[in-house]
DNA sequence: ATAACATATGAACAGATAAACATATATGCA
DNA sequence: TGCATATATGTTTATCTGTTCATATGTTAT
């Protein structure tokens, strides 16, 4: 049939799926979103800005944990557009920047409670 | 108001967002869900997976990986429930264990392509 | 039984990363 | 101007994680 190297399966099947792959950046662009979620304390973050917008030392406070590490993830967050800042005064107030977050998180939530 | 041991906002506020926050736990779930479609390898098995069942062999080669380290992945994808196994002679065939890894990656997707 | 194939496992190594600590910037107020 | 507050940044460290290499298990055919 064909020149494979292994002998396993049929080429058919990987040529077709190899062919409905998406081009790999976009694979790699996916993950690093995913990676972005991947973490307790952002999550919480995120979780914490479903209901209303907060500044940096409301959140480490919630979470119980110090204003650097606060600030370093929403940093994380921010550099990619998950949240956005709004300056006031000496605060800077963040908030979820779109409801694709809530999206994704909630349909992670969907998978976890089974 | 309130003995706040930091001023910059109501305590109202925090104390709100404190009581909608799911448990700990059931967030540190949701880290650990997001964590494991953060990586390339295996969303792109994933992705392969979205098409048909497919075979160690098949999916290593389809993504130019050793076979080693597909077959470290697929553990971690069905300690997890995400992918399950059917065994066919020699061969192992995978594929996604319910629609809420496709949903789940839609929704990533979409945030994506922008 | 033995050889070839398909997959899994264990250990070690390298790269990534989150938190902590110290410090810097910036704003508001006395 | 000087001081306290709010946030950010840089660096180091400890931990985690993905890959590789070597090897083991299990299956099929001869």
């Amino acid at each position: 049939m064909s020149d494979n190297e292994y002998l396993c399966a049929e080429s058919e099947t990987v040529k077709a799926v190899l062919e409905k792959m998406p081009p790999d950046e976009m694979l790699y662009d996916l993950a690093e979103l995913f990676k972005i979620f991947g973490d307790t304390t952002r999550v919480k973050i995120l979780y914490a800005l479903f209901e209303s917008e907060l500044c940096v030392n409301d959140i480490a406070t919630l979470l119980g944990i110090t204003q650097t590490a606060a600030s370093h993830q929403l940093r994380v967050l921010k550099t990619n557009k998950l949240v956005k800042a709004r300056k006031n005064g000496k605060m800077i107030f963040y908030s979820l920047s779109d409801d694709h977050v809530t999206k994704i998180i909630s349909q992670g939530m969907e998978h976890i409670e089974e």
